[in-house]
DNA sequence: AATCAATCTTGACATAGTCAAGAATACGGT
DNA sequence: ACCGTATTCTTGACTATGTCAAGATTGATT
């Protein structure tokens, strides 16, 4: 039976757009819609743009539809930085696996990626390192599945970029992998809240940064 | 007339807590008591912790007092924050001004005293840097003139350590600045968001990050 | 004492997250 | 084709919250 002709009370038959997609009680695939329609809210709107009920009403469904996808909002939240933490790692590694540059070329890629990746997802990248989905407890076994190979493949480079030289091979890699990570890291936050750092600035901040790690060889202890 | 023999409904005679502190229809000194509750209510609930509602509570108060001292929420955090960098600053004064160290000795306070801050601080720091108080057009001109001088105090550092020949004087002030901020920002989130670097860490990560610093002298252009 | 501005209160509204109970539908087995 | 069950969706309700308007209370100033 049609929704159209259901014994639903008239005026509150649906939201305008959407019928095209869906005309029958079951959606189809709501679940994707749902982090389909949530990434696009983000980028536009922001994190604190998004709210569930906003959500299913462009979906197309009822406020309590969206539970019975994600288990609530943090899980939804959660489901889409994950994404952000993949398409992240695609990036670096593709950037890594092109053996066509030289190492030294490869490394300011890494560098300069990182932070535009940053600058043109910024709502997404706020989700992905925001304290919303990893204040204690609140980060899904799914969204570190996702983070921390990140996190690996990274040290995976630092390692050989250690081991080619073009890195200092003295310090420890772990540690070298956090000092980078949290410099791009702390670059890409000031830029994108607009402390300290604007964004005309990045491409200088991003140079001075590349050449830090890269002169920073002898290692006097 | 004293509060509690007022005609006010019985049963809602204000919150226990309280009639200490005040007992007449006016509080006395609101705004600061604000600060300081939303203050320790930050500190221990974190920023999601606290709820107009719950301060006005807290300050035996009804809950549209605060309005009449902070325009909204936002206001009242920016104010919050504010307070943070005005301290931050302190404290990095305190130990610049030393004079009985040696630049290298104060250099490496100045990066380990950042870090600390933000690890005893951590709820205060996601106010200070978050970016519910930055986001576009979100902070107060109160709180952008206590958070700019901190930027410029520690450029002022920067200059005079690159000019005594600790830091690389050839490489721009304003870029080695952002790097350096960004640097300890970005490792103090991680820390406190418990993404990549853990508490445990710290020590290792600061010194690393310290080295990185001291050892980039030569500029190869 | 009268008046004004500051301060505080109640009532109300809108948004939001979430859940319980029940309705509609799809689907697999007979 | 039929039926029971699992899945998906809906309505109604509850709680928390930010915020405002209108009015009450009070201290201060004339």
């Amino acid at each position: 039976m049609s929704r159209l002709i259901s014994q639903k009370p008239i005026g509150k038959v649906r939201n305008m757009k959407k019928q095209i997609t869906k005309d029958s009680y079951h959606h189809g695939d709501l679940r994707k819609t749902l982090l389909q329609d949530a990434t696009d809210i983000i980028r536009e709107s922001g994190i604190e743009g998004l709210s569930l009920r906003k959500l299913a009403d462009r979906a197309g469904v009822s406020r309590a539809a969206p539970y019975h996808h994600f288990k609530n909002k943090n899980e939804l939240l959660c489901a889409i930085a994950e994404e952000g933490f993949r398409q992240k790692q695609r990036q670096a590694r593709k950037n890594f696996d092109d053996n066509t540059r030289s190492m030294q070329e490869r490394f300011n890629s890494f560098m300069k990626d990182y932070v535009n990746f940053a600058f043109e997802n910024p709502e997404l990248y706020e989700l992905m390192f925001g304290r919303s989905i990893w204040k204690q407890q609140s980060s899904t076994k799914e969204l570190r599945n996702a983070a921390y190979p990140c996190f690996q493949h990274q040290m995976a480079m630092i390692k050989i970029w250690q081991e080619t030289g073009l890195l200092n091979d003295n310090e420890n890699t772990l540690r070298l992998t956090q000092v980078i990570w949290g410099t791009l890291h702390g670059i890409a936050k000031l830029m994108i809240d607009g402390i300290y750092i604007d964004p005309t600035q990045i491409e200088g901040v991003c140079d001075c940064a590349i050449k830090v790690f890269i002169n920073f060889k002898s290692t006097q202890e």
